[in-house]
DNA sequence: TGTATTTTATTTGTCGACAGAATCCGGCCG
DNA sequence: CGGCCGGATTCTGTCGACAAATAAAATACA
């Protein structure tokens, strides 16, 4: 059961729509919703006391980025992770790695590097800290802000939803950690830093590929080793 | 003023906002509503015969989609097309030209070429018959067959708004012909055809990319002489 | 006559209500 | 005993209405 979080804050008339699609986004990245929850609309409304319309047009907002399913007639669902597709998306994800990084070492301000290491600051306290949830929030930011470096909005705009995917897929395998990987992640992300100061372009391309093959190698092997578990059953 | 269209086709339970999502998204993208125009949830409304939540919900689904913008408390209005944005908008299509068709010579079965094939002669006709509309919904529908064969939900789904949003920009700068490069154009397609045939990959990069410079150069040419001819106003 | 201010009107955001659809449940029949 | 059918219940999709917010109009004032 969800806690009994009955929110009944006074919200200024507009927001409405824009707090629901927050809260559930987060539950939804979150896993606090997991994959396949029922989103029932009564319930919602009550629980944020407010009527059903705004939190309608919050779950077609969410339905339109791919983060729950409406069932026509039929109860709205928080989408599943299609494991199938998942070759599709680790491919999808490191071009983005690339292509985001690369324009980053190319138009990069020292305003956007300012950005950048705070976030790597922020990461690395989460990695000493052994805060995996902060971790996977931070890291996501912190590429985040190193695309919007590289200034190409429809880039961003896409690296950013693809990153949203991802930590759902994080949180299911990285709810808790016993290896030094993290560690290895704050190397590769000064590397990638130093990349983007100098300009160098090829070799932000290259950190990024490889920073990308790493997690994605990763996952593949936590997914793996999940997928054996669950044949043995 | 908009042509009276008074709709009233009865539909079943559910497809109202569908319903409203296509003629809105169609007449967007056709420029019958061009970019800065505001969309009056009464008027439509009425002219669809319907209530207004499920227009506003459609409305919210194109918001999300970037087709429409919603001013708080104000009307919304079709997206204007960001003219300062534009080379970031031709470096993400001419990379997913580049993606998709390189996946699709990797992964396309014989069913995938039948359907693009087809696509290809429709597109042939339209040229032949200096359809423009035809054309660019087309080839719009052509590479994203292309995409399709591609096997990667990431890339089609990006590519398709890619190419959604080039629909607009097409629509304005090509209303009328009086070259030859369409007729170059369905070259071009041939070849991209015959290197997705042959899983030949490198080749199928190669031609993709030319085929996006030579579009993006024309509608570069394009913007830059109606730039010219706005200054001299 | 032009500008500031109040009044009116239009339009959005939200609400409660209702009807259609689907699910659940119990009874009936095989 | 199990499966099919019908009624009751729950939940979605849509509607009309209302109040806040904005834009437009009208009025007052310099």
């Amino acid at each position: 059961m969800a806690k009994d979080t009955t929110v009944r804050t006074e919200r200024k008339r507009g927001e409405g729509v824009q707090f629901v699609y927050q809260v559930l986004r987060d539950d939804i990245l979150n896993l606090a919703l997991p994959p396949g929850s029922p989103i029932d609309e009564n319930q919602l409304a009550e629980r944020l006391s407010m009527s059903r319309t705004p939190i309608r047009e919050a779950l077609v907002r969410l339905a339109g980025e791919g983060l729950v399913t409406t069932l026509p007639n039929r109860s709205t669902v928080v989408s599943n992770i299609d494991f199938l597709d998942l070759p599709s998306y680790f491919d999808a994800l490191t071009l983005m790695y690339r292509v985001t990084t690369r324009l980053a070492a190319e138009n990069r301000t020292p305003q956007d590097l300012g950005r950048i290491r705070a976030l790597q600051g922020d990461f690395a306290r989460a990695v000493a800290a052994q805060d995996a949830a902060a971790m996977i929030s931070v890291n996501r930011d912190f590429h985040a802000a190193i695309a919007a470096a590289g200034r190409n909005s429809y880039y961003t705009g896409m690296f950013s939803r693809l990153l949203d995917e991802g930590r759902r897929l994080l949180r299911i395998y990285y709810s808790s950690f016993n290896d030094q990987l993290p560690r290895r992640y704050v190397e590769e992300h000064e590397d990638i830093i130093a990349a983007v100061e100098a300009r160098d372009i090829a070799r932000a391309d290259q950190l990024a590929t490889q920073h990308a093959d790493q997690i994605v190698q990763k996952l593949q092997r936590l997914i793996a080793q999940d997928r054996r578990r669950h044949i043995e059953l």
